[in-house]
This record gives structure tokens, sequence and C-alpha cells, in this order.
DNA sequence: CATGAATGAGTTTTCATTCAT
DNA sequence: AATGAATGAAAACTCATTCAT
């Protein structure tokens, strides 16, 4: 293996350093409001060599996008499969999102930024974006499609339940975030796993 | 009670008309991108109008947020003010919500930034945001307390019950918003509310 | 005739007053070392008002060499109209030239520049310019065989005639441009008319 | 004589590698537009080695019009020396010329540029680009005043005699370039000797 | 009250030039 | 000698805000 080249170092080097000032500023202040000179001087460089590792303010906001997005869906699907049930799948779903965002809550913003922009302008937001996405969903809905033939639980509408684990998934973060103390990121989430959990094993009818 | 004076009609007609502009444009193109301009064009005055009636382009804003919210708020409170049970309340807060936001499509975008922005920038937002916000919240929080006290749900936490329902009824709606047909709006919130419902009301330990 | 409105009359004013500082500024440094905060200075207006009359830089540029040429054109147009012979109209057409240009020095250098642009970049340039130019070629172009078959002058190209003419009155302006003085108009445009004459009118062969 | 330095050699080298890249790109871009990057990357070094051997964007490119210049000079010279006659001096001038910049068509746009831009702005350009002209200038002066006193043409102003040639020799060159196949050039050059011939030569008055 | 012309601060992006390696 | 990473000045263009009419 040779040693890796002067100028590779380099790029390594800034590169990180330029995607972890993006995530903070864009975090702060949403793409629009962040400012490359900001982002440059959170780097420790200046305003030019931003455009010596990326073409345009898009493409680094779209980098750091990516960047944490690719990492959060490894940690998750690592985490997740080794899960032995359902019930414990979606525990360490959430938990491996407590725990991401808990680390980098500047992400947090920019990640609900691009989902809830995938709701309202469907056509805008970046292709790469929706693919990864919508990977996570599938995964979620096999999962569940799977311990109902397991009968692990009742007979319900995978798409939902999905759909509706990936949104108090995000619930929880939210107001994990929103308090300025951090709580303990377990009991949190087994409040909201039994939640889930009751809502997708419960049989029969309940009164209502 | 005196006829209401020309002026105030006058101020009331542009003030509506002003804030309606306000909501679609900031809806489509988000607040950093939406220009007074376009804002004026759309209400059908000229730009200088625009600041007769509202300060800054963040209080343009701001009021069409204000607006939209407390409309939002008040149409639900009354909805869910006749429920007789908890399961109707919470089925009527959705559909209130599911039906506001498939009329008001371009406000859905505006409300989802805001309340995803109090998640990662607590410090900025309007002062006045939080606490309709928080109200509605503490509505449902005294809603499932009063259920757990009749023995209508099981003993859980209100704080996460409240919150798992606002979760649920956002992806709702986001979905809803996502596909490019609209679907019957009746079914779809039925299957969350079982979902729900059964996390809530289900008694005893489930296997896992 | 109703009364202009005032903004038509502010428009005439700004227009017209960019229109000359872009002429002197584009002229004296070209249209790359040119800028827009030079232009807007020297019409007395701020940067951003040159953005409410012209889209661009090029924009505004274009707008100059129009108006310049096409003035040009038409003063051309009209002297040549009454000659009787094509000896008269060579002459006119090259006075028309000189005393323009007298007049417009700033212009000459954008005007050059435009031409020969379009020798060395057939690609690039206005689109609007090459029909202006060529037609004034193809006037001459007519003139000539016209007058050929007048037997006013021998049988000569009449494509090669009419580029001759157009290149000696090139050749008669940049001289004059280039001197410190002004020299009298009449004696240089005489002496170059001769030798075109010459050259057109002179029959049989010549030695060597 | 000592064998030249090893330094020396490379200085040439690259000297002439540079200037040959620079000619191209100016050429093709024009001097603004053009950048050292290109030049560079053209000429197969880095960009720091450029300012190895020139100090500055202006000074490459003073270097590759002098370059340009002097050698069409040196051409034009050598070839019109052994001409006996005028009409002989003249053809071989206007050939040279059109031979030349059939060569180097991206030069050509350089070349213009600096003549004309003598005309538009006196005190810019090169202070040694307008000796080298004027030298062309006074030289086919000189030709004409020793016609003159031979007898072999009329008596005319040597300078309008002379600038007439200069003029329509870029005419015939400009138009050259302008069509997209070449011509064969003796025939198109032959036209316009015989034009300049005829108007210098013609003696007696000619009817108007 | 309403208008819309005018302003200029602020932003992205480019690129000549420098300098440590 | 050569490199190419880094710099930061400069320029086009936008738009919230003001204010004379």
């Amino acid at each position: 293996m040779p040693r890796p080249r002067r100028s590779d170092v380099i790029t390594a080097f800034r590169t990180s350093a330029l995607l972890d000032a993006a995530r903070r500023v864009f975090g702060k202040s949403g793409f629009e409001a962040a400012t490359i000179d900001e982002i440059a001087h959170e780097a420790g460089v200046a305003k030019g060599t931003v455009y010596l590792y990326y073409r345009s303010k898009r493409s680094i906001y779209w980098a750091a996008v990516q960047e944490g997005i690719t990492e959060l869906d490894a940690r998750t699907r690592e985490r997740v499969r080794h899960a032995a049930t359902l019930h414990d799948a979606i525990r360490d779903f959430i938990l491996t999102k407590v725990e991401y965002f808990d680390e980098r809550r500047d992400f947090f913003r920019i990640y609900v930024q691009e989902v809830s922009g995938q709701a309202a302008r469907p056509a805008f937001g970046h292709a790469d974006f929706k693919p990864l996405y919508q990977r996570q969903l599938r995964g979620l809905q096999t999962a569940v499609t799977a311990a109902i033939d397991r009968g692990e639980i009742r007979r319900v509408d995978p798409t939902h339940a999905a759909g509706a684990i990936v949104d108090l998934t995000r619930g929880v973060v939210t107001r994990r975030l929103m308090r300025r103390r951090r709580t303990a990121a377990a009991a949190e989430v087994d409040a909201i796993v039994d939640l889930i959990w009751r809502g997708l094993a419960s049989k029969g009818s309940l009164k209502r």
C-alpha cells in the first residue's frame, strides 16, 4: 500500500474540516441564511479555499447532507441487522437515531429540513436524498411484513406502520433536542417503543 | 357599537389580502427565497404598500404564520371540544389537521419549518409561536390524563402520549401531501387512530 | 396625444443617461474591464438603479452598441440616399462616418471591437449586430453594381470594392482619432475618395 | 562561444512553450477572459511556473503580442526587401500578412485588438507596440515616396497611401478569416493590389 | 393612503498572485 | 526550478427598505 500522497492528505483534512464547518453553519442558519464566508471562517480557511474543494454553496451543502445521512443510515443498518425480533429492531432503530442526533444536534435541523422539504416541494431537493430516505422506509416495511408472517404482530398495513415508526422517532428526537438538559435516552425510547409495540401487537378489538 | 370607520375596513381588507398572498408565496418559496415584490404583486398592491401594514419581511412572515396557526388551533379546539371520549378526541384532532392542510397545502411547509425550527434552534423563532404550539400539547395532555382517570386508557405518560399523537398526525399529513392524488381522509386517519388507540388502551403486558 | 406619463419620462431620462455613461465607460475600458459601478457613478445613480433598466452588464452593453450603430446607420443612409453618383455616394459614406466618430470618439472603440470581433470569433457577438453591418456592405455592393451598369466605373468585383471602401473608411477614422489634434475632415476624406475613385474608375491596363 | 548553460536552455524552452500557449489562449478568449491557469495547463506547467518567467498576466500578454508582431515584421521586411518595384512590394506586403495570419489565426484577434486599441486609447497599450507598428507605416511611406521620385506612380500623399495599403490589407485578412473555407490567397490578393495600384498609378484627372 | 423609483449593503463566485514545500 | 494550495480583492447581481410624489 503506497503512502498517501501529500495532496490527498490535505484534501482529506480540508474536506473534513469544511464539512464539519458546513454542518455547523447550515445547521445553525439554514441553507439560505448561511454564508460561505462564515463556513470558511469556521473551518479556519479563506473564502476562496472553499471553492477549491466544492464547486458552489449548494454543492457543499449537499456534501454535508450526504455525509450525515449516509453515516446515519450505515449506523442504523448495522445496529438493526443484529435484532432478533421486530420489537428489538424498532428499539434499535429509534435508539440509533436518538444517539446520533444527540451527538450531532446541528445536523438535525438540516435533516428535518430535507425530509420535510420532500413533502412540501417534491420536485426540489437532491436526487440522491430521496432514495436513501425511502430505503429506510422500505427496510422497516419489510421487517414489519416479516413480523406479521411470523405472527409476531397482528395484521397491519406495513406502510402505515413503517411511517408511524419513523414519525414517532422524529418526534422523540425533536423533543429531546428542545429540552435544555439531556435526559436518559433509554427510558424515553422505551416508553415510545412500548406505545408502538402495543399499537402493533395487541390482538382482538378494543372497547372504545 | 359604532359603524366601523372606512379606514378600518380598508386596513382589514389589505391585511387579509396581504396575509393570503404571504402564505402562498412563503409556502411556495420559503422565507429567504420569497420576495416582498412577489407578495405585493400577488396581493395586488405596490411594494411600498406592504410596508404600510407590516414593518418588515420578518413581520409579515410571522403574521402569516400566526394567522394560520391561530386558525388551525381554533378549528381544532372547536371540534375536539365536542368529543365525548378520548378516542373521538384523537380522531377529531387528526381529522381537523388533515382537512386543514388539505385546504391550505402552502401553509404546511411554513408550519413544518417553524415546528422543526423550534427543535433545532430553540432560541430563535417568534416568541408567540411556542406558546400556541405548547397549548395544543397541553390540551392533549389534559385529555389523556382525564382519560386515564376515567379508566378509558391504561396509565401512560401523558406527555409522551400527547407527543406521539402530534407526531403521528404530522406524519399522516406529510404523507398525504407527498402523494400526487388525494386519497380519502377518513380511512387513512382511522388506520392511524387505531394504531394509537391500541398503543394507549391495550392493558396488561404483551409478549415481545 | 396624451401627456406622457411620469414614469415614461423618468424611464426615457434614465435610459438615455445610462446609455451615455455606458458608451463612455465601455469605450474607455472595453467590455470586460468596465464595471457596472463605474457606469452607475458616471450616470449619477446607484448601482442597483442600473439593474432597474437593464437586466445585465451584457444587456446594457448591447443596448449601447445597438443605439450607436442604429444611429450611424440611419445617418449614413439618409445622407447617401441623396447622392447622384457613386463618387458622391462614397464621399458621403466616408464623411458621415468621419463626422460621427469625431463626435463620439468613445463609441469608436466599441464599434471597432465588435466589427473585428465578428472576424475573429464569428460565433460570438450579438445576433442583431451582424445583419446591420452586412446591410451596409450590401448597400455599397448594390451601388457599385449600378455604377458598373451605368458605365460610371470599370467592371470590378462589387464585394471586393465594397469591402475596400469600408476598410479605407475605418482607416481614415482610426488615424484621425490617433492624432491629438483634429484636422479638417474634408481634405482628408477627399484624398481617400480620390484614391478609391481612381482604383475603381481607371480603365485599361496600367504599366507596372 | 561557450556552450549555452543548461538553465538557459530550459528558460528558452519554457519561454517558447508559454508564449505559444499564451497566444492560443489569449487569441481564443481575449485578454480578460483568459486565465493563467489555462495558459499554464496549455503549456504543460503548473500555475506558479508561469510567474517564474513572467511577472504578471499583462506581461505575458505583451510578450506574446511582441513576439507575434516582431515575427510578422521580420517576415514582411525580408520579403519586401527583394521587391524590385512598388507594385511588387505592395503585393509582397499583403501576401506576407495573409499567409502569416492564415497560419496563426489565433494571433489575428490579438493583433486587431491592439491595433484598434491604439486608435481609441492612445495613452494605453504597451510602449513597444506603437513604434513597431509605425515603423511598418514608415517603411511603406518611404517606398511610396521613392516610387513617386522614380515616376512609377503619380504624386500622392505618401502617408495616406501607406495608410490605405495597411487598411486594405487588414480588410483582406479579416474577410478571409470570416469565411469558413480558405480560398486561394493569390487571386484575392491580386484583386486588391490591382485596386490599389490603379488608385496610385492612374495619371490625369478622371471624369466623376 | 398608495406608489414605485432609488438605494446600497450583502452574497456568491472567480482568479491573479504569493509562498511554503 | 517547479509546484499547487491558499488567499482575498473585486465584480455582478439581488432585494429589503425608504421616501418623494
